[in-house]
DNA sequence: CTGCCAACATACCAACCAGTATGTATTTTC
DNA sequence: GAAAATACATACTGGTTGGTATGTTGGCAG
């Protein structure tokens, strides 16, 4: 009976939840981080966003420090997965599949406006903290070789200029959705990002091998 | 005598100096902004790394602040018009350059991972003061302009490629500086930015008129 | 029923930080 | 050369911050 006693039927009217209150502290923590940077984030105003006080605080996360680490890795980067990462794996066209990523990118004031956390917190933090630059590091890695690798195969199937080098054209890319997200961020107008989203389509477009153009 | 009694014939055995107490104040605070971003830098680092005391900088400036403000209007705002417009307006092939100015972008190590004090600034303090958002908006947009002036002449003396639309092409390249920098800050790695640099000066080349092709 | 430990809550602290009040030495003005 | 204004220096303060020490409570094992 290996699997006996697990999940131990969790009552509906629990008082505490340990697994919902690092939950509620990770996002609050990401919502505040977003707001004013790191440094800048209050531990009272994130506890009073989570609803919590400092015990439950440092219960989880010895520092603020710990706190931020799991921001980035719990939260920050499983986002980027989903919305870079994850849609590449469908194997349907390659350019396709980048095109519909980035007119998918949030153009709506309030995210214009915070910008990417990503790239808010690569900004402030990577040349401070070593923990914080290697974990972010990390993510625009894989971000990076999710989009190499898939441009890559599109070479071989013939979908993808030849003459493209997958590597360099993925960091182009993402340096034209960090440096576009933060044009706008400043300009605080989605007019900005839109613009910049058109011109990073028709860049992509001009990826396309020979012989296989879509129209749109 | 209108033009009597001015520049009183500074003494070379001055004790206090005006002006160089406060251009080392602005100086300071540079430094100690680009190296831990605004909010977090100390008043007190920056006094001491300028050699003076808390009441000269209230004396100059009414807060930090306005410190902060100065430092962008009268230490940013220049270096960029020095390293980008002014180069525009040698008359010279604009795609050359361009390229010229794009090649000279420092990599030294300690600047790479430092990043651009313009981007850093924006990307702090753009959401959270809007004193800071429109004075470096201003930089922006003048850079941009600048850009894209010096391309739309381009294209009337056939060095640009008609199809080009100026305004565009200027923000995708300020993009795609500021996007290489945030991730060569990131990786801290001199190649990273060495890297983007001949894809930008690839894309530059890319919007050369046909015709009007230079080798290198 | 009881002890025990996980899961917090409360109160507190030392450090830091922007800003101020006040003092003082040097120039300039008359 | 005296008064006034300039150009600072020093000492201090009130508020905030990350962190800690200690208290309290709910739930489960035995």
């Amino acid at each position: 009976m290996l699997a006996a006693r697990k999940n131990p039927k969790r009552s509906a009217t629990r008082l505490r939840d340990p697994e919902r209150t690092r939950e509620r502290l990770l996002q609050a923590a990401f919502c505040e981080i977003y707001r004013s940077g790191f440094q800048s984030a209050g531990l009272d105003t994130i506890l009073a966003s989570a609803g919590v006080t400092k015990g439950a605080l440092y219960y989880y996360f010895k520092s603020k420090q710990a706190l931020g680490y799991a921001v980035v890795e719990e939260v920050i980067g499983p986002d980027n997965y989903a919305e870079w990462v994850r849609p590449l794996q469908s194997g349907k066209d390659p350019i396709d599949t980048l095109i519909g990523i980035v007119r998918g990118i949030s153009v709506r004031p309030e995210d214009v406006r915070g910008g990417c956390q990503l790239i808010n917190l690569a900004q402030e933090m990577s040349p401070l903290d070593a923990g914080f630059r290697k974990r972010l590091a990390i993510i625009f890695h894989t971000w990076r070789e999710a989009v190499a690798s898939v441009l890559r195969e599109g070479q071989t199937h013939g979908r993808v200029r030849r003459d493209v080098k997958p590597a360099d054209a993925a960091g182009l890319l993402i340096a034209m959705v960090e440096g576009y997200g933060s044009l706008a961020k400043n300009a605080q107008d989605p007019k900005v990002m839109k613009a910049g989203i058109r011109n990073i389509v028709d860049w992509l477009k001009s990826l396309r091998a020979p012989g296989n153009r879509k129209r749109g």
